[in-house]
DNA sequence: CTTGACTCTGGTCTATAGTCAAGGGTTTAT
DNA sequence: ATAAACCCTTGACTATAGACCAGAGTCAAG
């Protein structure tokens, strides 16, 4: 009968919260949806669609930011494949950086770790000992 | 003749900014200095390796709270070796989920860039297709 | 002795992605 | 008809790690 959603019916689809949806509407990611006379939100079935794209895109590392970008090319005409496929790229590089990053910050730590045999007292802890060093910036000879 | 720094000379010195190290007095990460009779801090000399611990440790993915509970240790005549070797194991874990979590987002991402030549109007897009589409909770026959 | 550099406090602002509460109005079910 | 469940807006709050600003006081050098 009814070709609409309320809020709390919507949230429940596409398993996100009633705030979330208030929040995306502020942000711009999701239209704002007609009103009934009492000024209740009323969602087309589509805009399920919309909030499961937001949230697989999250689930790729996307911000809400990115994924706005990506929902402004979905509707823009001259916009191509190309365009999608490089903020794709772009994310990909973004991504192995943080990688990267990540296992530099593991290999330190494992470094640290394996400096240390855990019996003892605090004081001649190796890892404490390392963290407190000073080999920063005072190269100079 | 001085063995104290101002603040200036002292961010200078561990290559911090004047605000981070009030920052981290506010936070409790650094122990409030001595002042002056014009209000000024005064701080010892060593203060500048407490901030090169806090910098190396933000280096290797701790958090401020968690520096704070490893520097809090340090002065704990109770603690041992084992407990920050404990915390060093445990923010060990916590990277290796963090490197599996990207994994995870950039074996997606890689898929969908695959599946995209590139070329053509965004409409046919298999990337938006595949963000669009619902395979996420309707698995119910 | 004045100018520029330094410091002080307190408060606001950034980004990210929401969450929660207060204080209302509305709809639905009984 | 009334209570439960729903919805509305506004605004504040969460965590993280500071950056920045105003307005005022202070210190050093010329």
């Amino acid at each position: 009968m009814q070709q609409t959603l309320t809020i709390g019916k919507l949230a429940k689809k596409a398993n996100v919260t009633i705030d979330s949806i208030r929040f995306y509407e502020r942000r711009g990611l999701l239209a704002e949806p007609i009103r009934t006379e009492s000024n209740y939100r009323r969602y087309p079935l589509e805009a399920a669609d919309r909030l499961r794209f937001i949230k697989k895109a999250q689930k790729l590392g996307f911000s809400l930011d990115e994924i706005q970008d990506l929902l402004a090319l979905s509707h823009d005409p001259a916009a191509s494949k190309a365009d999608v496929k490089r903020k794709a790229a772009e994310k990909i590089e973004d991504i192995k950086t943080r990688i990267q990053d990540l296992r530099r910050m593991l290999k330190g730590l494992e470094q640290l770790d394996g400096s240390c045999d855990g019996h003892g007292p605090i004081a001649e802890c190796p890892i404490m000992k390392a963290l407190a060093e000073d080999d920063g910036h005072e190269c100079h000879h």
